[in-house]
DNA sequence: TATGAATGAGAATTCATTCAT
DNA sequence: GATGAATGAATTCTCATTCAT
């Protein structure tokens, strides 16, 4: 007795649906990170949680790094915005500061991802997705960047500059950061103090604060 | 099922042989680390390539991450030399910029293992074997930060300030470096540009002339 | 890094169809034990042998383990139809004892199972296997003992005394064979004369014997 | 410079010494057994725990498997004693099945040792070791035979008879002992009673019961 | 006698990707 | 469009045993 399949998934035809798909796998690929980590996010997973087929998934991305960088755009685009919407022109650098840190401090998908943007990401992606995707970013840069301009008053050009180094400090102190390491208790009081040096909220704070110094010096 | 054994390498009975077998894997990993990069050494080709069996391996470390946190240990020291002897008193902002560029360009090593210390080397070495590189690397960092001190005219303090914002910006921006792909002649000339922002060499040289402004600064 | 696929076995799509590979799996396992033995069958080699991919396994049986429960419960359910079909109502108890050894040395393959399962097997299966695994196992057990008590006119509850006793003999004198051992001929007579007190026919027909004998009795 | 060599262990040149010695090593196998398991006894856990190094536990034992050869033959004649002590003359059945029941619970050594003997110690040790080892016990099983016709009233030859059933018993019983499974909470009920069914305590004491009916009865 | 450095075979499992249906 | 069965490469670590010293 033949059976039956089980029952496809509805189709997605129009524009719309299928970015409307689109969307929901990276929305599981979002929640599968914040529970358990960008390393453990596996295509089955990603397909059961999004209610489809492993297959299915490939319809809408080629590689699994193109989900990342996907995911990397999306990341970059709210981390932009909460950035943006936190600097406003005449405040004091060290409520810029303090802005730009509690920015960062929510979007750690964002750090994430782009530790591994051009480690991994960048290798794995066909060149013209890789070539939409810069595209993508570049106004969003440029925004930041203008948006740094007019609320700190740099020169022109500054704001490219400083959100360069800012970006590098970001990813670098993010990598530093010893993480849970901090809090194991059967680790000795000295080391401790080691371990501590290299906390992301210190590194990163200490050195948004020299950038910053150093961009209105120069 | 009990297995058979054979005699093969010369063994290393003295604590000073033992130091020399394990400084050879050491060397045989960095070698084939130049070659084909940090991630494609496994035990077996180390094994290989030393010249020994995979077992013995085993007698030395306990791990692979252990393997990559003493090649971390070694790198760390001699980008810390070099760091240290390009760094003269007296020098200028301009010279000791250079200087430092100049001196990591020489160590990709050091920054490929940096990268992945904290992320996952540390997960996976036995806490003793954490504690004890911990302890070891405290001292280089000191030394570093005192040269920094003395040869760019810091006050006390300020050159682990100023030196702990360095790391993180190496970091961060051998992270953001898209390496190759920048020379990609596939690109279309836009794209291309948007790549060279993230370019190690501008990234990272930027980046220290604004910490190095700040720091004078602040 | 991307793996390759590839097309090669059909595919089995239907649950018949899927039953049938599975089954295929199970009946390589079987013939690879008869050759070799239970302990050197590996995945590789069952995957080989079964002209399927490692991969492909592991989407009919979670561990290498599972094989095994698997084997085990279509081992039991083979000796309890030899035996079940060898006891018949009213027969002599020299006649029960015979065909009950006689089912049992036809079936090495349930015995070399049994001896593992608690061991090794159920130490390695996911609780939920194990738990259908029981309550598959019961029924056979029950039928059993039933047909005990029904051939030997046993009364009721008796029957599953026996034959855990049965079981336990059987397993036992298994392991005490000394196989091949009593066949060496470079072992001097009266050391063969000691081993061959752990033969498993004698071992096992005598203790049956006694069991019956017991059973009778009590 | 050289270096001085760790000093050696005091040779052991006399037979008392060397048996010394040896028993040392015993004591070791069997102190990590009590611990860790059969099982988990390596070679180099042994040695470390003799005070020994490894190399020098193959001036005493050829192979690991005679390590476990010795250990049994202890145990052996250790369970043989408290059978021995436990069965008097004129006992009553019950009270020979509790004694016997009581002597085996506390020798867990001996049970899991001659489980393994026929399978894995026996194929692993030189034939020699293997015929004295043979020899050895036969006046142990002679003992407890001897020990069991007359404190039990057998004819003669019953002793052999029922002591080889009861070795069988005793060996399936354990096979099929589930251990900790039964105590696990996550256990569904029914399951739990399935699995209660194979509890060494219930198989071991049933079967012993049968058994000693039969051979009174025969 | 004692040591301990060296050996090396051996095996389970995951998961991105493909493509027949 | 959707499905999900099939693929197969890739790698770590253990430990009994040997033998040069």
């Amino acid at each position: 007795m033949p059976k039956k399949a089980a029952p496809a998934q509805r189709r997605a035809r129009t524009p719309d649906q299928k970015q409307d798909r689109r969307a929901a796998i990276l929305a599981a690929a979002v929640a599968h990170t914040r529970e358990s980590g960008l390393d453990s996010v596996t295509m089955a997973g990603l397909a059961k949680r999004a209610g489809l087929a492993k297959g299915t998934l490939y319809l809408y991305f080629e590689t699994r790094e193109e989900v990342f960088l996907a995911l990397y755009l999306d990341a970059l685009a709210q981390w932009a915005s909460r950035i943006e919407a936190a600097l406003v022109p005449g405040m004091s650098d060290d409520a810029a500061i303090a802005a730009i840190a509690e920015a960062t401090r929510g979007a750690p998908l964002f750090i994430a991802l782009a530790s591994r943007l051009s480690g991994v990401i960048e290798q794995n992606v066909p060149i013209a997705t890789l070539v939409a995707a810069k595209r993508a970013s570049l106004p969003v840069y440029l925004s930041v960047a203008g948006r740094l301009e007019e609320s700190l008053g740099l020169a022109a050009g500054d704001g490219m500059r400083f959100g360069s180094a800012l970006m590098a400090l970001l990813l670098g102190a993010a990598g530093m950061d010893t993480g849970d390491l901090a809090m194991r208790d059967d680790l000795p009081g000295d080391v401790r103090d080691i371990v501590a040096l290299s906390r992301f909220e210190t590194v990163f704070g200490e050195g948004v604060r020299l950038l910053l110094a150093g961009i209105r010096r120069s």
